[in-house]
DNA sequence: CGAACTTGCGCC
DNA sequence: AAAGGGCGCAAGTTCG
């Protein structure tokens, strides 16, 4: 059913031009209420240079897009699958490329501190020169060419890369909802009493004293590693490193202060007061999200540390009254990635049931969830420290297509070839410093080791980017679908957070079952979509909570 | 003196 | 024999 395509480039003050099939192109001086009226009467599918230059802007306008492909994302996309991730991925660039012209680079990103235009045109990478409303429509021809041309499914990672930034940019909207009270009761509860001009809490000076005292009153700085190491080479304990799970073998009494001093140093430095006055506003934390910002198709973010929010803080994201929060989490999403990567028949046995490290424990590690997990881990990240090799030799022997797909990732990585995600998602290739040391012959024992372990280390990358990638692949397929979904059955219904594996909806509370339902489908629709006819389950488990911190 | 690097830890 | 993937952030340390 193909429908409506539009073209939409911004301008100044708010002002862009549109190209709507068999009609004149327009300039309108108001292109979020030209875009409001079209999305409307139409419901097209957009195509615009970059979300970010226009779509908080329209959210601000209070308009929402359904369709949409992002120029400047999908070709980030598709200069991976060239083999070419590092060259510049605006429009501007783009349509230079096709023209063997001289290529702008991409803008960095804007600083925090800017006061936003309506369309922020300084920052548009619009052509300088010629009709950006025929670059544009160039540049989308050649993508739809480029896609067509490659045997992975790309259209569907476009699709769900553009609705992505989409749902990304409405996330920082609504913000997540954040209750400043609680989390200032819990930092006060933590630390002590908020001190003036940023100075260390009472209970930080405290544990700092203990440590002092513990190690005979020798000057120590606990937040400088180098001064605690030398601290305990004095008392005749030689640590490698101060890292907390060196310290938790050590036998000394400024162990247990200098473990709660780190904990809750992380804690003030990174979530504290501070923190909060920056990031939280009028109730909620607004991230910004940097999609397509991880290789693998996970996102990033900038600034606020939106995908590091520490599982203590929870207890602060809190739903207004009369709504709630349907937190959807995947269980144990990159093993069962794997088994449907794989297909691994055993292995989508396993899967079958909602803990599988607990069902592969039953199976294979006479009932050990903890090895269980331990093997799977490094299978996918290639690690074999601390006892892990034996029972990746288990895995081996029990699920022999699983591992083979992993390891035939690492093979190709160390002989410096690419590795795709299920959709088509392509690792970027090795540097021209990693091909020299690892290409070249006639080595001293020296280099030659280096050259192995460089190899070894590249190879471990691509062995977990096909499944990263491919869980990525999933998610960001699932929240498409999701998004989708709401918009037509809970269109009240907010998406609020995302975090890889995870996705939080912000609803009123008498929406919440439609929004679970949603949830389900939208799982259920991914799965068929990213990995086909798979005997593998992938359950997508939501709760309903008034607090993130009661979810699971 | 600021830039660049290192360390350590939070999340997945 | 040993071999742990991806990120962001802040403080300390070293570099230039």
């Amino acid at each position: 059913m193909p429908s409506v395509q539009v073209i939409a480039v911004p301008g100044a003050e708010g002002a862009g031009r549109l190209r709507v099939p068999g009609e004149p192109d327009r300039h309108v001086p108001d292109l979020a209420a030209a875009m409001a009226e079209l999305e409307r009467a139409h419901r097209p599918r957009w195509v615009l240079p970059a979300t970010d230059e226009v779509y908080p802007a329209l959210l601000r306008s209070g308009v929402r897009l359904g369709r949409f492909h992002d120029l400047a994302l999908t070709e980030g996309i598709l200069l991976a699958c060239a083999g070419e991730p590092g060259r510049p991925r605006n429009l501007a660039a783009a349509v230079a490329r096709l023209r063997g012209l001289p290529e702008p680079a991409d803008r960095p990103p804007p600083s925090r501190a800017e006061q936003p235009a309506l369309f922020e045109p300084e920052r548009a990478t619009v052509p300088a020169h010629g009709d950006p409303l025929d670059a544009a429509q160039a540049v989308l021809a050649d993508q739809q060419r480029r896609i067509d041309a490659d045997p992975a499914p790309l259209r569907l990672l476009v699709a769900a890369e553009s609705a992505g930034a989409l749902a990304a940019a409405e996330m920082s909207h609504h913000g997540l909802p954040w209750r400043a009270d609680v989390h200032d009761a819990l930092l006060t509860e933590l630390l002590g009493p908020r001190p003036a001009g940023g100075a260390r809490p009472v209970r930080l000076a405290e544990l700092a004293e203990q440590i002092a005292a513990a190690f005979g009153g020798t000057q120590v700085n606990p937040d400088a590693p180098a001064s605690v190491v030398r601290a305990f080479k004095k008392a005749g304990i030689d640590v490698p490193s101060t890292r907390a799970w060196v310290l938790r073998e050590v036998d000394h009494p400024a162990v247990a202060p200098l473990l709660q001093y780190k904990e809750l140093a992380r804690l003030w430095v990174a979530h504290g007061w501070s923190w909060l006055d920056t990031w939280v506003h009028e109730g909620r934390f607004r991230a910004e999200y940097v999609v397509g910002g991880v290789v693998s198709g996970r996102w990033a973010t900038r600034g606020g540390a939106a995908l590091q929010l520490p599982k203590a803080l929870r207890t602060a994201v809190r739903a207004d009254p009369g709504w709630v929060l349907v937190v959807a989490d995947a269980a144990q999403l990159e093993p069962r990635v794997l088994a449907a990567l794989s297909g691994d028949r055993k292995l989508a046995e396993v899967s079958t049931s909602v803990d599988l490290y607990a069902s592969l424990a039953a199976d294979s590690f006479d009932g050990d969830r903890a090895k269980a997990k331990v093997a799977m881990l490094s299978a996918m990240y290639g690690g074999t420290s601390g006892g892990a090799g034996p029972l990746l030799a288990v895995l081996r022997n029990r699920f022999p297509d699983a591992v083979g797909y992993v390891e035939q990732a690492a093979r190709a990585g160390e002989a410096g070839e690419l590795v795709r995600s299920r959709l088509g998602r392509t690792s970027p290739p090795p540097s021209a410093a990693w091909r020299a040391l690892t290409g070249s012959f006639e080595q001293d024992e020296g280099t030659e080791r280096k050259s192995r372990q460089a190899a070894r280390n590249w190879g471990r990358f691509t062995r977990n980017f096909v499944v990263q990638a491919s869980a990525a692949d999933w998610a960001l397929t699932v929240l498409a679908s999701l998004r989708r979904r709401l918009a037509a059955t809970a269109p009240d219904a907010q998406l609020v957070f995302f975090q890889h594996d995870e996705v939080l909806v912000h609803c009123p509370a008498e929406r919440a079952a439609t929004v679970a339902s949603e949830v389900d489908s939208a799982a259920a629709e991914a799965s068929r979509l990213v990995f086909g006819d798979t005997p593998v389950r992938f359950p997508l488990q939501a709760a309903t909570v008034d607090c993130y911190a009661d979810a699971k």
